[in-house]
DNA sequence: ACACACATGCAACTAAGTTGCAAGTAAGAT
DNA sequence: ATCTTACTTGCAACTTAGTTGCATGTGTGT
């Protein structure tokens, strides 16, 4: 299934650009979390300035077509918010990252709605932190 | 409750410092997550170094006995670890956070240790990002 | 109260992310 | 097709977050 990225960023009425597009096919064919240093080396640091990636992300994460995401690594994980909810396990000594299947944070929103005193949840993160079987010997 | 951390630090066989107990201290006084910046301003910058309390906090979170958490305000947040298993709804607009009630994220560590090819978890995050009733008028 | 490994403070540094501005480009109007 | 204009990009400079090396200070076992 291909996503018509060009169709999102139209319908969110903002431009279609080639580094927006860039961005977003990157993190399709990917499939998991990666940081801006990764973007850039994948799209070429010729063909993409540092600055647009940065921006870039930004934008679409505020337009909800991309999702934020932090393993304590120190600079944050970008993946196509599309993936839906699947979460992570990130190992505290290698920094190893395994995917974990999904969870009920969905049934969760809808209690905080209630109870919170907020009108709308965007989005949720949640990460396990762990040590990988590799590290435990 | 008073928590005696001078025990707990003795325990995880490290020195118990004046830095140390009032880092402890703090966070289990003010309850919620704080960013190393309001650590400083809480102890006093003549009373401590900031190369101090980083290196505390990187100390006192491997050491299990606070928990880092992330709510994309571009620096790291530090809560007690034996406030359990609660979490935190975060506006995207204004960065308010109010707390979330437990989840079951512990039964989903057993399924994670059976499937991920991890042999411990140590702790997990989860936030949930949205819009606060007042960003959203 | 001694010795020594560990903790702290200071200065310098690296890494992550942001801002201002001039030049370039997407997209609607002609 | 070309024009126009507002939005986007690239570059340089900057700010903020966090780390490292080293000399001095201190907690803890003897």
């Amino acid at each position: 299934m291909q996503l018509d990225f060009t169709a999102q960023l139209r319908e969110k009425r903002t431009r279609v650009t080639p580094s927006r597009l860039a961005v977003l096919s990157l993190l399709e064919k990917e499939k998991r979390p990666l940081s801006v240093e990764k973007i850039i080396t994948a799209i070429g640091e010729d063909a993409i300035d540092y600055v647009t990636v940065y921006r870039t992300v930004t934008l679409l994460k505020e337009l909800g077509l991309i999702r934020q995401i932090d393993f304590h690594h120190g600079h944050a994980h970008y993946e196509l918010a599309s993936l839906g909810d699947h979460h992570h396990v990130v190992c505290v000594k290698c920094d190893k990252v395994a995917e974990v299947a999904r969870c009920n944070a969905k049934r969760m929103e809808q209690e905080i709605l209630k109870e919170s005193g907020f009108s709308t949840i965007t989005d949720h993160s949640l990460e396990f932190f762990g040590i990988c079987r590799n590290c435990s010997i």
